[in-house]
DNA sequence: CTCAATGGTTGAGTAGGTCAAGTATTCTCG
DNA sequence: CGAGAATACTTGACCTACTCAACCATTGAG
């Protein structure tokens, strides 16, 4: 923790380490990411669901055309069909035909689906103890930077 | 953007929005963690690789027995065979005798892998342009939420 | 030297993924 | 109106990824 002898930063009040390259940021993206999924993919294996099982419940806080859905997930229609049978296999999951166009089915959690997603989402939260730990200064940061790197699309 | 009439936060030097909730980073963090992974994948895709194909290659920096890359990715020994298998046989790795322990083969890139490696990381990085416009201090706030949030296992 | 532990592969079974083709419905426009 | 294009979804074929159990080869411990 001594300070090292560089020539001082431009900006910065307390001198700190080198600042991490874009590369390097990269690299530490990647773990995170991967991080963020190894997490999700645990909590709903607990519940015997996949990745994309639990995503797709995940996304669903309202109903939603299966077309929508694979959008969403970036995925190929045909196989939202399969998703969504086998969590409607499970009750979790529900279609329902959409009266104003009868090509479209909305699909929509069941009561056991939405008890599902909350538990998830708990479980999930509960083990991102690092957010938590954020003041507001910091979640300020954090919303900033994460948007601006990767920039969201709309929900 | 007007100032709106809250009771003045405890720290913060210039006003803002309200910072975040916890839940609120939590849902940007797993729309972040997609949208690297939609990107990572459309750039492996284009090399006709599959993201877990990409993630073996980019794993590869130095030689590695499966069972590290197991490890790595969090997934079944048997799992890494077929994976190797495909890159193998498309020419991006080989495996080879551990000359100290035969039991462990170590897979390792190809000419050919080390270059659709640097294909991939240097594509990856074009399109992360919002990591380049970060300055110095932010780079170093990234890195610090990041592994504050999502703590980076040793590579 | 025997036996347990470790590294890797194989085979069976499921899920996720794409693509092409097919059905039903809606939209467009002459 | 009515024919044809466009859209929403499903199905079937085919591949990759993933897990589990069983198996072989080698190593390590007693």
């Amino acid at each position: 923790m001594t300070r090292p002898k560089l020539p001082a930063p431009p900006s910065a009040s307390p001198p700190k380490a080198p600042a991490p390259t874009p590369v390097q940021l990269m690299d530490q993206l990647a773990q995170a990411a991967a991080l963020y999924y190894r997490n999700f993919a645990a909590v709903a294996a607990e519940r015997d669901l996949t990745l994309m099982q639990g995503k797709m419940l995940s996304l669903l806080r309202r109903p939603m055309p299966m077309r929508a859905l694979a959008d969403l997930l970036a995925c190929d229609a045909s196989n939202v069909t399969g998703i969504v049978d086998r969590l409607g296999a499970r009750g979790l999951v529900r279609r329902e035909a959409d009266p104003s166009d009868r090509r479209v089915k909305m699909v929509m959690l069941t009561e056991e689906g939405e008890e599902t997603v909350r538990q998830i989402r708990s479980e999930l939260m509960s083990n991102l103890t690092g957010l938590e730990s954020l003041g507001e200064e910091d979640r300020h940061a954090f919303q900033r930077l994460l948007s601006q790197v990767l920039p969201a699309v709309s929900t």
